[in-house]
DNA sequence: AATGAATGAGCGTTCATTCAT
DNA sequence: AATGAATGAACGCTCATTCAT
């Protein structure tokens, strides 16, 4: 018999809310959702919200941190056993996507909602975000040093690049929530073309 | 000595209008914006804007249809004058840059705002986007007609590949307004990475 | 050939913006009637308007009293040719309810939106509208005076008994717009009804 | 020693917002009093007001449906008690001009604003008003199917008579606000007068 | 005289946040 | 801890009125 303490109780209600405050800001954008809403949608009062929240905003920050740290987490952990660096970054890729296809609320926050408040991103999300991109740099900084990506790419472009442009397909999905899109396809050729772009000649088919 | 008709100035005011909410919006994001602080940057009365424009809403469609639509318009014309496709990606490249770069507001409004709300993604910035994007995927398919781009790229996801890097790149200038960055390098960069990725083996050095 | 003058020019001008706003005020209300609405109906620029009217306000005030005005005249002319009171009340009823079915927005305005304000009513309608009561006062008080009325009924009640029934056929007239609805009979009906009630025993089938 | 509820509570101010918005209805009228006037005078926010309305309007309807509702109960339960259409009209007068004496405010509002808007009165007022007129219409056809009053008299025209006759007096008395106003005499005249209208030539003297 | 673009005061309504229970 | 009724600041928008042309 589980015995669930108060603790576990707080914590799985500060949850909810989360999950019901991700859900709400994918449907109606983060300006447009009402707490009142968002607690309706998590079974709360509205005024129960505060006790777990300072405000509206600290939940679409809290919503960036966690999310984001625990997926950089996973992704450091899933990197670190695959040795070859064309492999990271088409497991980097096929990851991005995944996410998105299997957390559609939570990737439509991050795409969408995030990028509207230049505080958010400035204040907040650079460092998480920064985390994330660096994911990619390092992997094209090993490929360097391994000598299997071309020296002139500027891993400060390179990571952008490849994060702009899973994050360019993620929106599209997003926006059209087509859930016949091929994740694993699409990844492939995005990983095909980047790894295209920046191995040297003599790996370009590897 | 100029001679300004009523017609002019009446157009004269609407620009200002539309340049001042370009400005605010960029600065606070489209729903910290207020009206009346539009109205005060561009030396009109609250209720002046209400003659040029429907509600809060149709200024920022306004500014996304009307700076968009001249955007393709000279992009296409550029264009036309190149006649190589890899050439047409690198001076595309160019071109998007120096236009974030020329004018970092507008660059902030299309890159932050535009995704904000699916409403207006969906309603009104989807065909000139979709528009905008297809200048890309117009040049990857004569590339490809022309034997020089690699016939397993898929247009629809190369052309949002190259859109999500430049895309990436803007924001991150948006968001650091560096006015140090080097565009020309960083287009030529993502150009070349791109166009790598893309060619067939025998055009790598083109 | 007519010659029309400036004077008459003038003159012509305000009564058709009295006339479009009556019509106006007649469809929408007085507080949902715009000037500007009442300005394109007469065919002039909203500005206008105010060189022949202080404000919103007034001409309302000027509708009612102007129209007011020429309807008692009008009263007064007809009733002066009728001898017996009794025929008197009926011609009055009948008088009543053409003016209201010749001119249904002159009505619906008297009716209804100046009604509304209390200002209007104290400070303005006041002295025309008991100069209109004071028409059916005064044939009560003939008729008292030529023993053909009861001396118990008191004018000031009866006045207003008679015109407040009328007031009521009319609203049902204004409000249900029954084009149908015959105006002869409703006089007739009402004039005898207050007839039989304030007519001394041996006059009831004057 | 009372013990009030929370919905007791709730119930009481509902019923403090409706008694102001009743009072400044009548003191401004409907376009110029204010949401935070009402709110001032009932005691609460601005905000609260529209937890238990969905707008001004609606407030409005409200006061309507409810009070005259109520009225309409008051009326039917003290008519069965009298026996004698005449007796009822005698009764019926009373009590309209009674109510007016006692509820200023609200006669003020059903007087004035009710007539304001054709919205209103077609789709609100209709039914209610329309319910209150048959109280009289029933009182005639009782008294006709009775053998004591005309049977050529048209209960439709008649009932409006008799209302619209009580109308006029109250108006006079919210305008006045004459609260040495003897209701009980006008009454007595008003019923007087109808009656003797509309009664047969043998029951003039009942 | 006539215009109609411009003004800006004013108000209904929303909703994040608070706090008495 | 939890509630949800109450708050009130804030803002988009309207429209009567003005005034430069």
């Amino acid at each position: 018999m589980k015995f669930v303490g108060k603790e576990a109780r707080k914590a799985e209600k500060r949850e909810r809310i989360l999950r019901s405050a991700t859900k709400i800001f994918a449907r109606k954008g983060f300006y447009n959702a009402k707490i009142s809403e968002i607690a309706r949608e998590a079974g709360v009062a509205d005024g129960t919200i505060y006790l777990y929240f300072k405000n509206k905003d600290e939940i679409l920050i809290t919503i960036f941190e966690e999310s984001v740290g625990a997926i950089i987490r996973r992704f450091r952990k899933r990197l670190q056993e695959i040795p070859d660096p064309a492999d990271q970054v088409r497991e980097f890729s096929r990851l991005h996507l995944e996410i998105v296809k299997t957390n559609p609320d939570l990737a439509s926050v991050l795409q969408l909602e995030l990028r509207q408040s230049n505080r958010f991103i400035k204040e907040y999300a650079g460092t998480s975000l920064n985390d994330y991109l660096n994911l990619i740099g390092d992997i094209i900084q090993n490929g360097q040093k391994a000598n299997v990506f071309r020296e002139d790419v500027h891993p400060g472009i390179a990571k952008r690049m490849l994060f702009g442009a899973l994050d360019e397909i993620s929106t599209l999905y997003v926006l059209l929530k087509d859930r016949s899109f091929d994740f694993q396809r699409s990844a492939a050729q995005i990983a095909s073309i980047f790894l295209y772009g920046i191995a040297k000649d003599e790996y370009r088919n590897s």
